[in-house]
DNA sequence: GCTGGCACTCGTCGCAGCGGAGTGCTAATT
DNA sequence: AATTAGCACTCCGCTGCGACGAGTGCCAGC
């Protein structure tokens, strides 16, 4: 059961390779006939049989029952995606829609969100990008305002166009001068710094220098710690064309739809999985069970992760059926997950 | 072809009521052998078939063919809901549930995620909720911050612990310094007061009194004007157990399925549906194409708009399939309802 | 080593037959 | 006049059967 690519010879990965093609564009079991009638291979129905068992001997492929033609195994399907495929150039009709959704930053739309439209419309599967980790974050502004009973509302603002809150418990009442006051403070030290940094350096300052600053000062410093504390903002990512994933008859059964529809509304699963690709740079695919994850038994997902200044921001995926275009939807991912990083660098974007 | 109620005598009605009680328990269309067994009835079939004949005339039911006894037609259920049901106590599990998640507001959880949650796991069905009207979202800080090219980042607060943000075009470029004069300016004005008031005094603001005030006021109103000028917070909903949907088998056809999940993507038609509870009190019900959308074609929504000191603010409902338990569903919404509403109530939460 | 031929297996389709459930109608009963 | 019993009828769903087609595995010949 070793699927080694040295256990076949040329002919057979081309036969393999022929196989997987011909289903992923029939959707129906490929029998010796049809492969029979490729004026590449040029074979007659018995060899390819004969090719076709040793195949199935390696896992590549199985038969449904004894009667139907060969479907490709997940493995089957690795060996295709990694040595087989031909990737094809992306239409030019996609390239200019992504270009212009990626390119041209209009104030109220946020680019995560047309990212993950565009990938689900132009490949009529979900698509899904995870919104960028905060290295890439600027803080902007940032302020407090007094609630009841010792907590805090603080309101931060990054980069051009997002606004975040959170409410934070602090060891007394604060009034709002003296919130107003903590937040002048910071604002004066950190802004245009990104989250990370700002993160470190509380933790520096909380450790190092307590003596030389002033009781306000200090105060301020213990908010910034509980507002930016690691974790405190949750992974989350933006989900589009869920529905699309109802059309395929491979994906319809109502359980899987429903396991499938359930991982994505929890996202922590669906984050996880993404979460892997972060290590690598570049295009990754997971075929069917490969994912770990049951919901996504029948599907593939074509993740990539998306830098800016070279440093891994978050990741964007396609999620179809097992079945899918690869030779499309692999260099189609790679191109959307590079025009996102590029619409994404501050240095592109107006000046603060 | 008229359903009217006076058309039947009252052990039709009876009847009627035990046939879609049958049908909504079991799902099966009920054939006249069945209802002949009812101890309450006490009728032949032969009996039940003549009255059932009249039912079908009337369209308050039909079979599916020949031999199949009935189901009830959306007029049946009408009928039913109307004037046949007889409503049940709500289960004392789910009461205290209902008053455990919505009376105790912990800071992070927002009510509306939470009433939506209760609504789908307690029916076992989809639970949504509108978000509140502006009128009781009270307006507790504001704030603008520069952009490039003449935009402004303005960032309000509302009631605890709701931020908003949106970006607005102005007229020329204001410096940090001008913008937080404004800000200082609005919120020294109308801070504590509703975002409908506001939005009314802005506007005469800028008609009456443009004499006796400053450049920098009259700056500083036009933003305002901008910030709140209606339409500009486009109205969302909270949905939950989506999923739960999938499992009724009435539902689960493809397409169905397909149409019902891309309009709660798309919120817009939903919005529009629960829109028209706004004006009722209390609980209203659509059967089936009732709603006039194809995509719950077989699904009813139990609504209820929700209210704040008597100000009706928000609807919220329950969506399953025609056939669900109206007896139970209907007052669940309604306390789920008047516990939101009292939730909501800014008077019983912390005061500033 | 490849190929043609052949027997075999299975799934699908159409068809016929049958039992069950339920109806509508009519005639008898109360 | 209303209710009921009886009966013929309809229609669904199930089952078994045979034909067909697609595709395989294997063997023998090239």
């Amino acid at each position: 059961m070793s699927n080694n690519t040295r256990d076949l010879n040329e002919r057979s990965l081309q036969l393999l390779k022929k196989l997987v093609e011909r289903y992923i564009s029939d959707g129906q079991p490929v029998g010796s006939r049809i492969l029979s009638k490729d004026p590449e291979l040029n074979l007659s129905p018995a060899t390819i049989r004969n090719v076709m068992a040793d195949l199935e001997e390696l896992g590549l492929v199985r038969s449904p029952h004894t009667s139907a033609g060969r479907v490709p195994t997940v493995s089957g399907y690795r060996l295709f995606v990694d040595s087989l495929l031909t990737v094809k150039p992306l239409d030019t009709k996609d390239i200019t829609r992504l270009y212009q959704g990626l390119s041209e930053r209009d104030d109220t739309s946020d680019v995560i969100g047309v990212a993950s439209r565009l990938l689900a419309e132009l490949t009529q599967m979900a698509g899904v990008v995870t919104l960028p980790k905060r290295d890439i974050v600027f803080l902007r502004h940032i302020e407090f305002l007094p609630l009841s009973h010792k907590r805090v509302l603080v309101i931060f603002v990054t980069n051009e166009q997002e606004v975040h809150n959170k409410i934070i418990h602090t060891s007394k009442d604060f009034s709002a001068a003296e919130l107003q006051q903590a937040g002048a403070y910071l604002n004066s030290i950190y802004c245009g710094r990104n989250l990370s940094t700002i993160r470190e350096a509380v933790l520096k300052e909380l450790q190092d220098d307590r003596e030389r600053m002033n009781q306000a000062m200090l105060e301020a410093i213990k908010m910034a710690q509980l507002t930016f504390e690691s974790g405190s903002e949750e992974d989350d990512y933006v989900l589009a064309g869920e529905t699309n994933l109802m059309s395929f008859s491979e994906l319809s059964d109502r359980d899987h739809l429903k396991k499938l529809f359930e991982a994505f509304s929890q996202k922590q699963g669906v984050i996880h999985l993404l979460d892997q690709s972060t290590k690598a740079q570049g295009v990754q695919i997971f075929i069917g069970e490969e994912s770990g994850y049951q919901a996504f038994d029948h599907c593939s997902l074509v993740t990539s992760s998306y830098s800016v200044s070279d440093e891994v921001v978050g990741v964007l995926a396609v999620i179809g059926p097992t079945r899918m275009a690869y030779e499309k939807i692999i260099p189609f991912v790679d191109v959307t997950a590079k025009l996102l990083g590029a619409a994404l660098n501050p240095k592109s974007t107006s000046p603060l």
